[in-house]
RNA sequence: GCGGGCGUGGCGGAACGGUAGACGCGAGGGUCUCAAACACCCUUUCCUCACGGAGUGUGGGUUCGAGUCCCACCGCCCGCACCA
């Protein structure tokens, strides 16, 4: 008999699949079609354990859809464009160009022996010429459908390089290879106007009935549609109103100031008369352009000495300041301060001595002295002792509600609907991405390329020796005759932002060959991807920015209606960890980060986490292969100095030292066993921590069913004992296993193949039974294991492909149980159980739980207070 | 700072509001072997000799019954619009 030899059998049967292409999708209008999408890789050169996860669990879905009579999409691309690709031209030389395709090619050549059932004739990646040239395409209807605009826009700017800085090249402030301190600077940049289908996108979360709650609830706060009233404040010089935007209108009597953004146009102005206004606004310039940048840095104020009049009281005079955490982007750019009612303002007010009153108080209290703001659930109902409108005691919704109402009626402000979704930036000033298919005319303005003239492809005599866009440099390819009137003009050198790439993607592959961005008919085919899966990561951005694309496509005639929600389900998986071994360095301190070869892992001893260092070990003669009673020495010895740190479950980095290569796992056990790994140990949903010892079990375990099912196939056609028993456990598997793999169970479904495989092997069953059993096995095991499967598969005399064969399905009539054992609980603690037929009626049940000895005693002769009886499941009597 | 999530044995984790700890790892014991490896069998939440009792991050609550639902707190993770 021979043995289970991965690479072997791995390598015949991709030849084999490749052979019959089974993985070619093709339009079928006589099947339901199925498109299994998981987010494309960045080609980084690499893959990684988490994209070993990512891919994995798409191939179980797609392979699992192909058995249940699904015409079945399962494509793979790159998303390749974006700044590592220039970073490494200018560490080392090269063109990102060169860099990316190499990438590819290396990462095409690692993912293929994983065996998934991907097909690649579709494959592309963004920076080809193909791809962008359709995103231009787009670009320029959607520049037709005012989908897009210009508009003045903040980047990071580092003032000694001279160039634009992403969020991730600012670190505390600063630039990330001149370390100046970056500045937040002002251009004119593109923009898609996401923001006019705001109420769409917020409206439609709730359609989408398979995606997470979390991350639907995420995207709704993202798109953070808010009610409130919009007013100005009179000044009392003769300048514009101030106009504000507040959701707390019902706090209007605690204002105690008017706050206006350093990018306001009022501070602009002062900044061009005031020079201490003009320094504090530079001051408040300085830093990185994130919202977590802007909120967490120190709240700024100054007062320009401007004054408003209260819209309820013209007697009452506040103060306008210039604050630094007032976004001009959200609502007007200027709020007014409640101190009393918003934690913010109290330290605002706190810092700047500013009055702090309070508006309402909670039920049953008096007026106090505040320490911090007094912020209530809207829906709670407080007591008004500053109110203007409303009963005094109301939740605070209907004070909001109340006093737009007052303010619409008295004429001073309007109730407004505002969403916190910012219009999308799509400008980069940088070489590696999509062209904007745009040319800036003296005479005609902004002026779009002709379609027949792209792609407007990227120059690829570039360098990278300085900073910043080589596009900008460059000294022929910036100019152009314009695509209107023929006279000379530049061409726009910003790319596009890679998100445009990824947001499309799931579209083209219906038609990734085609002349235009898709084709009708295959995108009405094949469209909505099916099942999506990626990381959680892109919960907000990338999944909101392709629901954004796909209605831009409707709008633009290059989607159906009804893929304007283009994935109709989401899966969003955990990370691939893996434990950090750490020494400390005697000489300075730092850490030291030893790869997992070499360490010994001892972690079931009295101390917990403990490892030594393998080399140290053998340095002092000590052998490694009794290690535990090695190690009990040293803790005799009080010899320590071997002793690793392990940190477990972190994210696998490679400055940790701590990565697993796929391709190592690959050889040494097979692409079956780094599957089977990757699925079985934690719920998809959730990180999974990559262990030697868990990967040596996965391969020991698909060594073992590869025995036991060789010596099935051995067995002649004699009955034997328990045939029955051994079918009924097998149907049992196929409906849980059938179960856990359509809600994404993976780990539950490995789990009832292990156990039912333990079935298997010990039953006593006959060759027919068994070997019916072991061919259900190998079919349930066909999305997971799909090589080892095909290997038993032909082994059990299997007809043809197991990959092309039919989902088992379980026989009703094999899962019937004739009777259950119900847990009897006393007060809800389980103290006794009975078996009783599946159908007996409650009342006889109850009486049997009545007669039982642990009842009886626990009763002691009085009738329960309670008796619950949960048929088929459990029984509680309450004493 | 804001938004979202997670927290169960020595470890990864299982558990329609209904027997907490399935399955796997590690460990202990055993069978086989000259020995080892492999394989196979048994045990393994904690406390207790036992009877029993306790137990799902912490503290409250709802319920006949809570790991699961609600509130507060602690810790960790993800995102915050130019990383992909």
């Amino acid at each position: 008999m021979s043995s289970y030899t991965a690479a072997d059998i791995e390598q015949k049967w991709q030849a084999a699949w490749e052979e019959a292409g089974v993985f070619t999708a093709k339009r079928d209008e006589s099947k339901p079609k199925y498109y299994v999408l998981e987010m494309f890789p960045y080609p980084s050169g690499r893959i990684h354990m988490g994209h070993v996860r990512n891919y994995t669990m798409g191939d179980v879905v797609a392979r699992y859809k192909m058995s249940t009579g699904h015409n079945v999409l399962h494509p793979m691309g790159w998303d390749a464009f974006g700044m590592p690709a220039e970073n490494a031209a200018m560490a080392s030389g090269g063109h990102p160009k060169d860099w990316t395709y190499k990438n590819i090619a290396d990462m095409r050549g690692q993912m293929k022996p994983l065996g998934l059932s991907i097909d690649w004739s579709r494959e592309f990646a963004t920076c080809d010429p193909e791809y962008y040239a359709q995103q231009q395409a787009l670009f320029i209807d959607m520049l037709d459908k005012e989908l897009v605009y210009r508009k003045n826009a903040v980047v990071n700017w580092d003032p000694v390089d001279m160039t634009v800085l992403a969020n991730e090249q600012v670190e505390d402030g600063r630039g990330w290879r001149s370390g100046a301190l970056v500045e937040r600077k002002e251009l004119v940049q593109w923009f898609f106007k996401i923001s006019d289908m705001a109420e769409d996108l917020l409206d439609s979360i709730d359609s989408l009935d398979n995606w997470p709650a979390k991350v639907k609830l995420m995207q709704a706060n993202w798109i953070g549609k808010s009610r409130g009233l919009e007013f100005g404040f009179e000044r009392t010089d003769e300048g514009e109103p101030i106009t504000v935007y507040t959701t707390r209108p019902d706090t209007l009597m605690g204002a105690s100031f008017v706050g206006i953004s350093p990018d306001h146009p009022i501070a602009k102005d002062l900044e061009a008369s005031n020079p201490e206004i003009a320094e504090f606004v530079a001051q408040c310039r300085k830093g990185g352009t994130t919202e977590e940048a802007l909120e967490k840095a120190e709240k700024l104020g100054f007062d320009t000495g401007l004054r408003v009049k209260h819209p309820l009281d013209p007697n009452w005079e506040l103060p306008v300041w210039i604050a630094n955490f007032i976004l001009m982007d959200y609502g007007t750019g200027a709020i007014f301060g409640c101190p009393a009612h918003d934690q913010r303002d109290f330290d605002f007010a706190t810092k700047y001595d500013l009055p702090i009153k309070p508006v309402f108080i909670a039920e049953g209290t008096e007026e106090e002295t505040l320490t911090e703001a007094f912020v209530p659930m809207k829906s709670e109902k407080v007591r008004y002792i500053r109110g203007f409108a409303g009963a005094e005691v109301q939740t605070g919704d209907e004070g909001v509600n109340t006093a737009i109402d007052k303010a619409e009626a008295e004429g001073w402000g309007k109730g407004v609907t505002k969403f916190r979704l910012r219009d999308w930036g799509l400008s980069r000033q940088r070489y590696w991405g999509c062209p904007i298919p745009v040319v800036h005319c003296a005479d005609c303005g902004v002026v779009p390329e002709k379609k027949e003239n792209l792609p407007v492809r990227l120059p690829d005599d570039v360098t990278f020796d300085v900073p910043g866009n080589p596009l900008d440099r460059h000294p022929t390819w910036r100019d152009c005759a314009c695509p209107s009137c023929g006279a000379p003009a530049k061409r726009e050198t910003d790319t596009m932002d890679t998100f445009v790439d990824s947001s499309w993607y799931y579209a083209r592959f219906t038609a990734p060959r085609a002349d235009t961005p898709t084709v009708e008919a295959d995108a009405d085919y094949w469209m909505n991807v099916d099942q999506y899966i990626g990381g959680i990561e892109h919960a907000i951005l990338h999944l909101l920015y392709s629901r954004f694309f796909a209605r831009a496509m409707n709008a633009t005639g290059h989607l159906p209606d009804t893929a304007r929600e283009p994935f109709n389900a989401l899966f969003t998986q955990g990370m691939v960890t893996h434990a950090i071994y750490q020494t400390t360095n005697p000489e300075n301190g730092r850490p030291v980060y030893h790869y997992p070869e070499e360490v010994i892992t001892i972690s079931s001893l009295a101390d917990q986490h403990i490892a030594v260092l393998k080399e140290r070990m053998l340095a002092s003669g000590r052998s490694v292969s009794n290690y535990h009673q090695i190690y009990d020495q040293y803790r005799e010895d009080g010899d320590t100095p071997y002793r690793v740190e392990i940190i477990p479950s972190a994210k696998m980095s490679k400055s940790k030292n701590n990565v697993v290569d796929p391709l190592n796992i690959i050889s040494s056990f097979g692409a079956d066993t780094a599957r089977w790994f990757v699925l079985s140990d934690s719920p998809p949903e959730r990180d999974v921590e990559w262990t030697a010892s868990g990967a040596e079990a996965a391969a020991k375990h698909l060594a073992r069913v590869y025995r036991i099912c060789a010596e099935i196939a051995e067995m002649d056609d004699a009955a034997g004992n328990g045939d029955e028993d051994l079918l009924k456990a097998a149907h049992k598997a196929i409906q849980e296993i059938t179960s856990n793999i359509d809600s994404f169970g993976f780990n539950a479904a490995i789990a009832k193949l292990y156990a039912f495989t333990s079935t298997l092997q010990k039953s006593q069953a006959g060759g027919p039974a068994k070997k019916e059993a072991a061919r259900i096995l190998a079919l349930l095991m066909s999305p997971m294991t799909p090589h080892l499967s095909e290997e038993l598969w032909s082994l059990l005399g299997g007809e043809g492909l197991i990959t092309s064969a039919a989902w088992p399905v379980a026989d009703e009539k094999l899962l019937v149980e004739d009777s259950v054992t119900m847990p009897i609980q006393i007060n809800g603690k389980r103290r006794a159980e009975i078996s009783v037929p599946k159908d007996m009626p409650k009342e006889e049940v109850e009486k049997l739980v009545l007669e039982h000895d642990v009842v009886a005693k626990a009763l002691d002769g009085a009738a329960p207070k309670k008796l619950i009886v949960v048929p088929g499941r459990i029984v509680n009597v309450v004493v």
